[in-house]
RNA sequence: GCUCGAGUGGUGGAAUUGGUAGACACGUUGGACUUAAAAUCCAAUGGACAUUAGUCCGUAUGGGUUCAAGUCCCAUCUCGAGUACCA
């Protein structure tokens, strides 16, 4: 009997999926146990080796999970709006959910190729997932409840009393009762205050528009990140170095009405939740400095005989007698308005020019210093000496206040930008030079030459001139957090509308019962001729609040039927609750029903990307806590342990033309010739990095006549680590990994490359040993004659291999060290094939030891072994101790006639060897000199050390 | 610049967290089986001397702590990731 992987796998996914083998119940006398992957974009490339990797790990731990008695819900789905579907559609016209479809089910694509899809190359390795609880966010009936929780934010409120969001009308009673006054909430920073005769005497107009400056989820006219290129504004995650992630097209700035999320509202409970979640420290630093808290001071400048004050916001407050200069970001409100007329002319040239200059130039020139002084001066406040005002670029308008206390003797950038303008340097450091650089170390610092602050160390001296500044009504303590609101809309077809429409100008939310408001057709993707988004150009786009239905724009009479909103939803609203919704995926009256949801809880293992850290992690974050808040969930965040798969990356191969030459030259041939180096597909590249020249040529015609130049007969080509990329010609397909060695090898390979969260290239070099592995294994069982095992009673040596296995895999599993419990298994098999172990006690268990890494060859094992059910969730052997030392207890031994020191007996030695390789030791006099010896390092027939 | 992480054979990587460095696998070399190949099996494989039995050197570099350091501490170098005029 031969190991035939290709029919063992098609049966067992098979039997899988007939009889529904992972499906979990949302009840069970089990604990529950939820693992989760982060569900792919279905993109039309399909899957890639690198991908999988987090899943085949997840899934090792889910099955592990199951063979030790959880209820384990490991459920997919796919994160299906998304841009490269609608890029897509614009160029070929093609509906997104057409080609989302093919690319997840599989079909055709127009140009008649054959598209697999996810599923079929997810259930090809062998995944166990419930299948049943599979979720799309692209779906109406998915949508609808991402739809239902933007209803729910926008029907909150932020209370900083009680810290955490409630229900807005809680806040408008609040309102017309004792007006705004009283009120500790979140809220824009122009809120105006108001009585409450004063609200109740508003316009409905104007009630709505001072509630939407509290409510969590809010329309403001927003500076975005404008991707003419794409027609659509970016997040500034999506931004990389001042251009797109996705493309690279350049990015302006630009004014647009958008909805914002109020995530700072939480900024200070998701670095507190950071504390109570085991996460990897690296996406934990992330996130914190994503958020970057930074406590210091408010403190306002006053500009005398002017109506203006200036606020800045410092972190030094103690330095606030070195300030000899104030700079405001060349896009402050106040700069047009305080600029003196004999400054005009230069400060608006400065100004223009700044406003020219992109994102992307002004980062890149860090160095060079520039400014303007404005000629207004503003007061210091404790010692009412004028203060120069001048406006700079190294101030940005977005974070703080946009203006700064400069202190050059204690701030290299104010330092700087001082000796650029011969501005003092007044130092305000004791028995610090401060004359060619900024002091700026908190902890020596002593202040001086500061009236009431000399002599103080940094901490005093912050306390100190904060309560100052509170006494003079100048200032006082603040925590200032780098994390900005996120703005939610965006200009795209492809993705969940907004249930708003907008009455009299002012949005209004569609009731929760009338959901989904499905996407309208359009006849183009693109944005309109006017500059609107793609549903603008939706003929049936609008609401008719008596039938609760979208209808024609033509029926549009604001009175009974308004506008829709024309922007959509941005990727991370759907990923934001797809872990809720799996509980009940299919409820349609409920985003999940209460009894689902405090029975699963929280996502208890979350494998994915780190490149989702500043992202969807962090708003899953937000979403789940407002959840919390508003009493829909049990806990306020979503997943108590994530893991981070590093990257497979792909081994780029390179052949190198000869630059104005037919030449194509061989690796080690190209010395000092100038050469261009192009991509070849890396399946032409044998191993020895050779390259199979004629399928080259034929895939590259343009390269057919070109001249070859070999080495020692061979064209030798350059490598590269590279992400894997289809533009790259790296990618390497798990299918045809599948159809020459098994899913079984590749999900044991996967893992034995490396330790999980390091990235790694990819290399199928190596994957014949874990192959011949899973042929070993097999033949432990059957010889060309059948079954091999029997009912023979194992030996000591079988259990001592066997438990030695159990110990070993079962914390490997626990640790996440897949790639080495891989190792492990492979020195089991060759030592139970040594031992020519036949005995089907030791056979059982070790196939349900393998059955997370290698499922398939473990049910068929099982099966053959004369059981009729899955293995998928009998007991995982127990570990005893017993077989391994004989006697484990600690063993007195007497030394040279005083000393006495105790040890563990191993199997292989006895009491009289030790005591004679004790004695023997050379080492023992000198080290054991004046010490009592507490432990002896033993290894088989030797001493190898004596710790004193 | 700042914040993390990492540097171990020809290669991917182990090392019970301070206790035999290089497990396991790939590759390479030699051998067995075979008409041959594939497959399989066996042996060797960090370096240098000795080739018997051994000795010395070895975990980026330089120091330190310790009976004992790949592991801990200090400094330096290199690579990777994140972030960046954040006041």
């Amino acid at each position: 009997m031969n190991y035939d992987f290709k029919e063992i796998e098609a049966k067992w996914q098979q039997y899988w999926a007939t009889n529904q083998t992972f499906k979990a119940q949302n009840n069970s006398d089990k604990p529950k146990y939820y693992v989760l992957d982060m569900f792919p974009y279905p993109s039309g490339a399909g899957l890639h080796v690198g991908h999988p990797l987090g899943y085949i790990a997840s899934d090792i731990y889910a099955r592990y999970k199951r063979h030790k008695g959880f209820n384990v819900l490991h459920p997919m789905g796919y994160d299906s709006f998304g841009l490269p579907a609608e890029q897509y559609a614009i160029q070929t016209g093609q509906h997104p959910a057409n080609t989302t479809l093919v690319n997840i089910e599989g079909g055709v694509d127009k140009d008649g190729k054959e598209i697999e899809g996810y599923r079929k190359q997810l259930d090809r390795m062998g995944f166990s997932f419930d299948w049943s609880r599979e979720v799309r966010t692209s779906n109406p009936s998915y949508y609808k409840w991402t739809q239902w929780v933007f209803i729910q934010l926008f029907n909150s409120w932020y209370n900083i009393t009680s810290d955490k969001a409630e229900d807005i009308g809680a806040l408008i009673s609040i309102f017309e009762k004792e007006g705004n006054t009283n009120i500790n909430a979140i809220c824009d920073d122009d809120t105006a205050a108001f009585s409450a005769a004063d609200w109740n005497q508003y316009s409905k107009k104007e009630q709505e528009e001072i509630l939407l400056k509290y409510r969590l989820t809010y329309l403001a006219d927003t500076e975005v990140n404008w991707v003419p290129a794409l027609g659509t504004v970016l997040a500034n995650d999506e931004i990389v170095n001042g251009v797109s992630e996705r493309g690279g097209h350049p990015v302006v700035r630009k004014k647009m009405t958008q909805w914002s999320m109020r995530i700072t509202a939480y900024a200070q409970r998701l670095l507190d939740g950071l504390d109570t979640i085991d996460w990897p420290q690296p996406l934990k630093d992330t996130q914190t400095n994503w958020i970057g808290r930074s406590e210091g001071a408010e403190v306002t400048f006053q500009i005398p005989n002017s109506e203006f004050e200036i606020p800045v916001f410092t972190t030094r407050p103690d330095t606030i007698f070195g300030v000899s200069f104030m700079t405001l970001a060349p896009e402050h409100e106040l700069v047009e308005k305080i600029t003196t007329p004999e400054q005009k002319d230069e400060v608006e040239a400065y100004v223009a020019a700044t406003a020219k200059r992109s994102e992307r130039d002004r980062m890149a020139d860090v160095k060079t210093i520039s400014g303007a002084f404005t000629g207004a001066y503003a007061q210091h406040p404790f010692s009412k000496e004028p203060i120069p005002i001048w406006i700079g670029d190294y101030v940005l308008a977005g974070y703080g206040t946009g203006a700064v206390m400069s202190v050059p003797c204690g701030d290299q950038r104010d330092h700087d930008f001082a000796s650029h303008f011969n501005i003092p340097i007044p130092n305000i450091f004791k028995d610090v030079d401060v004359s060619e650089e900024a002091f700026a170390d908190k902890a020596t610092t002593v202040i001086a030459n500061s009236d009431f602050l000399n002599d103080l160390s940094y901490k005093e001296a912050v306390r100190k001139a904060i309560d100052a500044l509170e006494d003079l009504g100048q200032g006082r303590g603040k925590i200032n957090y780098r994390i900005r609101d996120a703005v939610f809309s965006r200009q795209r077809y492809w993705g969940e509308p907004f249930p708003v429409y907008y009455a009299d100008g002012m949005p209004q939310m569609i009731a929760a019962e009338h959901l989904p408001v499905k996407l309208p057709e359009v006849e183009k993707y693109l944005p309109t001729e006017t500059g609107e988004p793609p549903l603008g150009n939706a003929t049936h786009w609008a609401w008719d609040t008596l039938k609760n239905e979208v209808v024609s724009n033509d029926l549009i009479d604001h009175k009974t039927v308004f506008p829709l909103d024309l922007n959509t939803m941005p990727a991370w609203a759907g990923s934001s609750q797809y872990f809720n919704r799996y509980m009940d995926p299919h409820n349609d009256a409920e985003i999940f029903s209460q009894e689902a949801i405090n029975y699963w809880e929280d996502v208890d293992l979350y494998i994915g990307g780190v490149e989702h850290a500043t992202s969807h992690l962090l708003y899953a974050r937000f979403w789940q806590k407002f959840m919390f808040d508003r009493g829909l969930v049990p806990k306020d965040e979503f997943a108590k342990k994530v893991i981070n798969q590093g990257m497979i990356t792909g081994t780029s191969a390179f052949v190198y033309r000869e630059e104005g030459t037919n030449n194509v030259i061989s690796k080690g041939l190209i010395s000092n010739k100038k050469v261009m180096p192009i991509h070849t597909n890396v399946s032409f590249v044998n191993s020895s990095d050779e390259l199979d020249i004629e399928s080259f040529k034929e895939w590259r015609p343009e390269y057919k006549d070109a001249n070859f130049v070999l080495e020692d007969g061979k064209y030798v080509v350059g490598r590269e680590v590279e992400k894997m990329s289809k533009s790259k010609y790296n990618v390497v397909n798990p299918d045809a990994i599948c159809e020459a060695y098994g899913a079984d090898s590749l999900r044991l390979y996967e893992m034995f490359l490396g330790p999980l969260e390091q990235s790694k290239p990819w290399n199928t070099a190596g994957i014949t040993g874990v192959h011949s592995f899973l042929k070993k294994l097999w033949r432990l069982y059957f010889d060309e004659n059948g079954a091999k095992f029997t009912d023979a009673t194992p030996t000591k040596e079988n259990y001592k291999t066997l438990h030695k296995t159990i110990k070993k895999v079962e914390e490997d599993i626990e640790n996440f060290s897949f790639n080495t419990s891989v190792s492990t298994f492979m020195i089991c098999v060759n030592e139970l094939s040594s031992q020519k172990c036949t005995s089907k006690e030791i056979l059982e268990s070790l196939a349900i030891l393998v059955s997370p890494y290698a499922p398939h060859i473990a049910e068929e094992l099982w099966e053959q072994l004369g059981h009729s059910t899955s293995i998928a969730t009998i007991a995982f052997p127990k570990f005893q101790e017993q077989y391994l030392v004989e006697s484990s207890k600690e063993y007195p031994i007497s030394f040279n006639g005083k000393m006495r020191f105790t040890m563990e007996l191993s199997l292989d030695l006895d009491k009289e060897a030790i005591e004679a390789a004790v004695m023997a030791h050379e080492k023992t006099q000198q080290q054991l000199q004046g010490r009592t010896p507490k432990k002896v390092i033993v290894v088989p027939g030797k001493i190898v050390n004596i710790v004193g």
